[in-house]
Order: structure tokens, then sequence, then C-alpha cells
DNA sequence: AAGACCGGTCGGCGAAGACCGAAGCGTCCC
DNA sequence: GGGACGCTTCGGTCTTCGCCGACCGGTCTT
């Protein structure tokens, strides 16, 4: 029964390296990145990058793409997201953050509204998530589960739930927010809803993970979630858009 | 943004050795164990295996306690157990398998039936699972959840829903079984199916992880989840009981 | 076709850490 | 109380592995 042991290790190995880390975490916001662009967001040589990411490959950890001289990286796949997400969760909080006013800023925008891998997560992922829940759309007495007054939600929204049934992935799960420390939603109808925010013209993707309410979209939002639109305004000083990490 | 990547890494490191990967995978029964049993199970020294504890524990993976001049250790929690979980489903299948007679009937006996940690697991795990969303008592169509049929079960069973509401644990979640390759059900609610089924004496613990059906047990079963008593017999090799790896 | 650029491979350096045996400390049993 | 037992600490050995700079091959630009 402790077979798996050399093979459980030999896994674990792979994250368990500051370097390999940054790459997975620079990966979490579910864009293909070029090698040398995870080697300067790593802060290493592109040799070391090469090798590391030769390794995380062979692992399952990632894939690649190569187009002509370039050598696009994104992680394998949601389930590959999903643990890191886990992994880095269980950490505790983020060691000295960095103060300037930039960074200030940046990080602001990130606390609102970013995305976590394919799903939307920050203040905005939170408070969808209670929104659902407070509403009845959601349901959590016997698992996470939306309730049938739920489908017809995303009926209404034009999000479609047949095609998320026929896939693989669990169709809603926790995840825990590294800002917030809450739970927001992630999983199958998690990726969907955020894509479908962004479809509709309620969001925009930022700089970097960063997401943005659109003028148009905060009221839309609003009403869908049953909020006033004052609840969804983001603090003063975030709303120049992030800056990459 | 990756300031978090150490403390990721550093975290990682803790199942990326061969022998805290054995010892983890050992106390997925559930068990709490001392340190001289774990070194025997993980095959090192005594003096290696105290080491490797200190840092488990201090990692936040395990919880101790002293009781004379035993040193006891379990998992921390559940979310721990079920880390260790998603990480081993995700390597590939054993090296190569023990195939002595021995061997093979206590392999036999835990492919039949065994816990996870908490929950059930093997043949008679995916069975259960599988009756329930076949019976309509769990419904995966908008999220892991009991349908109101299935909370009737629960309540027909004895078995009180509302303590796992209050707990902070998810209600249901599936666990990827090792043997069988399919998802069996974890959460706090697969969980209190197991004890609660070991407490009906429908099942009783064997020896290490493995778990029996009893005579009066498996009628019981059969006709909780609208089987044929013959859909739960364990194939003939199995019935001696399991031994530990 | 020449030059810039991206990326992979190789050799070598240095630090981290997994392991053991010996010795010491506390607990339990006769 | 004496001896067996469980566990821990310490010193030392040895392997592993992350890292870099240098060099080379393939690709895109001008």
């Amino acid at each position: 029964m402790t077979a798996w042991a050399p093979g459980l290790a030999q896994f674990a190995t792979l994250l368990a390296d500051t370097t390999r880390a940054r790459i997975c975490l620079a990966l979490l916001d579910g864009r293909a990145w070029t090698a040398g662009e995870l080697a300067r967001a790593a802060g290493v040589a592109p040799s070391t990058a090469s090798e590391q990411l030769s390794r995380l490959v062979d692992g399952g950890l990632l894939a690649q793409e190569r187009q002509g001289r370039h050598r696009y990286l994104r992680l394998a796949d949601a389930s590959v997201a999903q643990l890191v997400e886990d992994l880095a969760g269980r950490v505790s909080a983020p060691p000295v953050p960095d103060r300037s006013l930039r960074a200030a800023r940046a990080g602001a925008a990130l606390a609102y509204a970013r995305t976590c891998y394919d799903h939307l997560a920050g203040r905005l992922g939170v408070l969808v998530h209670d929104a659902l829940l407070h509403r009845g759309l959601l349901d959590r007495s016997a698992g996470l589960a939306l309730t049938p007054a739920g489908e017809r939600w995303c009926a209404e929204l034009g999000l479609l739930l047949a095609p998320l049934r026929a896939a693989r992935r669990p169709m809603l799960r926790d995840c825990l927010d590294w800002t917030e420390r809450r739970t927001h939603l992630s999983g199958a109808l998690g990726a969907a809803l955020c894509a479908h925010l962004i479809d509709l013209g309620w969001l925009t993707r930022g700089v970097g993970r960063a997401v943005r309410l659109t003028p148009s979209g905060a009221p839309a939002l609003a009403a869908a979630l049953g909020l006033e639109a004052a609840d969804l305004t983001p603090p003063a000083d975030a709303v120049t858009g992030g800056g990459r990490a």
C-alpha cells in the first residue's frame, strides 16, 4: 500500500522549489507564457528556467506548444490549477508585502477583482459567491449545488449548462481566496460564469490577472445579483487597473 | 503576486521525500500511529523517522499527542488527508505490485473495501456512490449534492445531517479511488456515512485500512441501495480480510 | 545573407538535506 | 531499583539538485 510513495514524492518535488513554484503561480493567470517571460518572472537565468520547465512538462504539470522560436507554456489543465490553488491557499500570508505606491495600487486592483486560473476571484469573486448564496440560487445545505432557481438564473443570463454537464470537470467547487480568506466559486460553472461575464462585456481583462468591471457592466451585474450598484464599487485606489507582479 | 512561492515550495517539500510520503500515506488510514511504527513502515531508522516526523508536525501536516513513552501521530485534519489523496491520485499506477499469494489476498480485500482516511473506498465505495446516483439520491447536474430524496434516505438510515451542516468541512466531495480509478464519496457526509454504517454493524473494520461487510450488513445495505445482495458480494479471494502493507 | 533573438545542452560549483549509529533521557514493567 | 523500551539529539557522510556562464542550433527580421 506504500508503493505509491516514490511517485508521490517525485510529484511533490515538482512544486518543492521556489523557482518552479513561482512559475506555476505565474501561470495561474490561465494564459500561456513564453519560456523567457517565465525566466524573468521567476528571477533566474533562461538556461535555468529551461531546465525547470522541461521538468514540469515531463511531470505533467505544464503543457507546452512550440511556435517558431517561441515555446509557450501553460498549466496542463484545470485540475492542475486547482491543485496549485489548494496548496497555495494552505500556506500562510505572504511574508513582507511590497508597499510602494505603484505596487499598492496594483495590489488594490488585484484584490478587488482578478482571475484565478479561469474563474473570478478577489473581493468581486467573493461578493458574487455570497450574493448567489443569499438569493437562494446556490445551496450548500447538502453539498455545493445550483438550486432550480439558480439554473433559471443562468438561463436568463444566457449561460448554457448543458455543455458543462458533459465535461468531466466538477461543476462547482470552493476555491479559497488568497486576499479575502474566504471562498469563491470554482469548477466548470465558475469558469463558465467568468468567461460569460466577459463575453457580455460586463467585465474586461486588465493587465495580468486583473479584471475590471465595465461602466455598463456594473449596474447590470448588480441587478442580476439583486444588489445596489454601490455594493460593487471598487475602492478608489484600484480604478487605474492592476500591474503584473 | 509571486510572494507566496517560497511558502508553497516549503510546504510541497514536506511531501517531496519518499520517507515522508510513505509516512503520510500510511496515516491515510485515519488512525494514530506511534513514531516507531511509522519508522518501520517507512523502512528507516527510528532516528531518521523522528526527524522527519518533527518536520511534518512543524509544517502542519501532522498532529501529535504524547502519552508516556509513546508519541502518537495522525494527519492534522481531513483537509490534509484530502490533499494527500489528491496528490496520490494523480501519480500513475504503482511500479511493480507485490504478487505473493499473501499479498494478493490482502490486496484483494483492500481493493474490495477499505477506508480512505475517514470515508469508504474501494469497489464498495464506488458501488455506493454509483447506487446513490442511480437512484436519484445524489445529483451532479449542478454540483455534487444530495437531492430531497437523498436527504430522506439519510433520515431513514438514522444519519443526522444537521451537525454536518454546522461543520466547516465541505458536505460532499469527489475522491479519486486508487484501485478503481473512479470517484467515491468524500467530505463530511462521506465520513459520516462510513462511520454510521460501522455503527449500524453493517461494516466492521478489518486489519489496517480494510473494511468488511458483515453477514447482516450485506442484505441490509443492498436493500438500502436498491441492489441485489449478489451485487455486493466480494471476490472469493478477499474474504479472509486484509493485511497491512 | 547577416545579424538579432529565443531557447536547449553541458560542465562545474556550492548548498541543502536524507541517512545512519552512538549516546542520552524519560517511561514503563518486573 | 534495575532493566527493557521508545524516542530524541548530535556528529558525520554522501548524494542530490538548483544555479550559472558558455556554447550551439534553429527562427525571424532587415
